[in-house]
DNA sequence: TAGAGCCAAGTGGTCTGACCACTCAAAAGG
DNA sequence: CCTTTTGAGTGGTCAGACCACTTGGCTCTA
């Protein structure tokens, strides 16, 4: 490896290995694990990089536009790119994409959200903080107060959920499951036509609440484990439901959080 | 959503809504969802592409670039480009990325592998197939047979691990574990110098292996959990024991499979 | 002075057309 | 028949230009 260094993004190695593409990746991962670049940061223009790696634009935008796919850069039209801020997150558009090729069903879906979820639930028990426990609980009172409207009812359903995740102390497994709790809450909000039970669901969260706070990990994952399972079984119901009618189809352009480019 | 009609590749709206590198996402997927391009499939050439989409070659690379970064399409030089084929799997890139991003540490992501793989050794004893145990055992015999060459031990470490994903039968934990674990081995490759336990570590599968064909559940947990926690040990043992010589760095190109581009 | 509206510089997004590097199968040679 | 060569076709890169958008400072007004 032909040593790069960089004094304030210059770089001094004018023979560039492989593909251009990919020695942008690696410069800028490189900035990243030198601390030169944070989360929140904004890039300097493609115009200005393009001049200081020596490549084309084109060639910078190639690097950029991998580097926005696997969610680690945003670009803001007529503003500039930035490194991506806010909790680690994957985007799930990989996982959807996958999903589309190998077909794989909400059964399984929901077998591996519920085994990593209930093991999440159990170290949220055992770490999480009072900061942690404070969002929980007022995630379940959004949810009770949006009982009646159930688009916003499952956009704090999912929050209870993100925030047990944060809880949990691990951002790898939290991180996962958001990823795939995501793509089962896109397929929901079509479904959530005249659901019953949505009251029953969020009393199921207050009672997953209470055993995080009372550091009882087994309760916490016996009432995550039960909670999953009658999800999993609203949802079918609700699609066989609506049988024929909706659409199969799991995508749906703005759904998600970062799009495309 | 104005609807899109493509008739073997032939789109009929003229009209981009959004940006344009979207819609190239948008229609290589909805062909995917319906059947007209399978995984091992090849596209139309760039060019071609972009006549039937209208748009220009530099945006329609630029949807292909975004497709090839979340590990649907594979670009060869000179050949074309391709729906990934194999099994199904998620570049471990993007979690490599984010772990530099905010500082994953080696023992979260030791935690997050051996709650998802307990789980998924506990259901690869429900479901293996002769199959799948053939696999396993071969892997075993391999790894064996490799105990007194590092590198070629790793990779049937790591093949061993691979077959118990695929045997649980859900494809999602799967990935995600092969996901974590795959870093984890890019790590390990510059720190398993001179270790121990190698022998004693190929014993576990062993008996990770007969638990899984035995159909005991329970047994494979347990011996999966204890096997990774070992493992841990052994990294954490091995890292430190290079001291400050081996850099910490995560990178190293051409580790993963499928590179940037 | 405080506010609303305008405007220009700078940014990412797209287009064009050209060239290079590579692959692969068909054609030429032994 | 097998090997070698070659060329058409492919993805990768480049250059320069324009468009669409954001932003902050400016002017003009109340």
């Amino acid at each position: 490896m032909t040593s790069i260094k960089l004094g304030t993004f210059q770089v001094v190695r004018p023979a560039p290995d492989g593909l251009m593409t990919e020695q942008v990746v690696i410069q800028v991962r490189e900035m990243i694990q030198q601390g030169k670049l944070k989360p929140g940061d904004r890039l300097p223009s493609e115009r200005e990089l393009a001049k200081r790696l020596r490549i084309s634009r084109a060639s910078l935008r190639a690097g950029l536009r991998f580097l926005a796919a696997i969610g680690v850069l945003t670009s803001r039209h007529g503003s500039g790119t930035y490194i991506a801020a806010g909790p680690p997150a994957l985007d799930s558009e990989p996982l959807n994409m996958l999903a589309a090729l190998h077909g794989f069903t909400t059964e399984k879906m929901f077998e591996a959200r519920r085994l990593v979820e209930v093991a999440v639930a159990g170290l949220a028990a055992e770490n999480a903080t009072d900061d942690h426990l404070r969002i929980m609980a007022d995630e379940v009172a959004e949810t009770y107060a949006a009982l009646d409207n159930p688009q916003e009812y499952l956009v704090h359903d999912f929050g209870f959920h993100r925030a047990v995740a944060a809880a949990s102390g691990n951002p790898i497994l939290a991180t996962f499951m958001e990823m795939v709790a995501d793509i089962l809450y896109q397929r929901r909000c079509k479904t959530i036509g005249r659901s019953r039970d949505l009251r029953e669901s969020v009393e199921m969260h207050r009672k997953i609440y209470h055993a995080i706070r009372a550091r009882n990990a087994d309760k916490a994952r016996a009432a995550m484990s039960e909670h999953l399972i009658l999800a999993e079984r609203a949802l079918a119901v609700e699609e066989a439901a609506n049988g024929g009618r909706a659409r199969q189809k799991t995508s749906s352009s703005g759904a998600s959080s970062s799009g495309p480019s």
